[in-house]
DNA sequence: GTGGTCTAGACCACT
DNA sequence: GTGGTCTAGACCACG
């Protein structure tokens, strides 16, 4: 079991979140949408949403409404002022 | 060609009112999903959702987000102003 | 007094496996809801959830969050070792 | 119509922070339960829930599992180093 | 054809 | 008996 993570949205953000970090989702890319990653983790829309938030709020992905969720580019130009 | 109407939505209108009007979709009941006519019409959603707002701005449905649309009985309370 | 189990749970628990062994719960349906059950019974959800445990782990109902309870078939296909 | 947000939650997250604002809602007390706010607006769990999330977000009040919300004081215990 | 919001109702964990 | 999470499915607004 997990443990840091309880529910299925906590753990299937985990699984998105190393999809990110482990470059499985490149930055720059499309994220599948959330039917298609609803239908892969057998889950419903609201869980997936869910997970999906966290990712969000994270900063690890950017949401576009009626385009789709792209993966931010760690060096890109919303970036501040790296030293 | 239809004599009364042009485009899809509207040929798509045309026969959704006959079935309210033929009591295929009975007053009070719920009319299919929009998924489920388009579907059955082979048409997008656009064009459905075209379709079925001419059957509420004739009053013959009632739209209710997050549950779906009812046929609306014409001799029911809800009517407004009847000559 | 009951001679096999003294708790409220464990009553209920026995009322509710009978119920399924009697058929009036039939496999592969839906077991009334918590807030069903413990308005029929006249107790709290700790209770019932007590006795419905007592249910799950003697087999006879499979649980799903967010759905219900189901009643297991005994020749059903999740059955583990039959000889 | 109220011209800053459109969906029902967002509405009454509105109306709930007036209330907070007009000390309807006095600050250390507690929030009606979120099946009492439900019952009042007629919207459901998930919808009140988007709008307490909303005034918790804001800090207007605190959230506490199993017990429910509580509006913060503005001048209390959490606010650093008061003169 | 995407994401955004809503309905309706269930079980779960903790107080 | 509260808040927390989930299932299942709908309609909505935008691109």
């Amino acid at each position: 079991m997990s443990s840091t993570a309880r529910g299925a949205s906590s753990q299937i953000a985990e699984s998105l979140k190393h999809r990110v970090t482990d470059g499985v989702y490149a930055p720059g890319t499309k994220l599948p949408s959330e039917s298609a990653l609803c239908a892969e983790f057998g889950v419903t829309r609201n869980t997936m949403r869910r997970a999906l938030s966290a990712l969000e709020k994270a900063g690890l992905v950017v949401t576009i409404p009626g385009t789709g969720r792209t993966v931010r580019d760690p060096d890109g130009p919303t970036r501040p002022s790296p030293p």
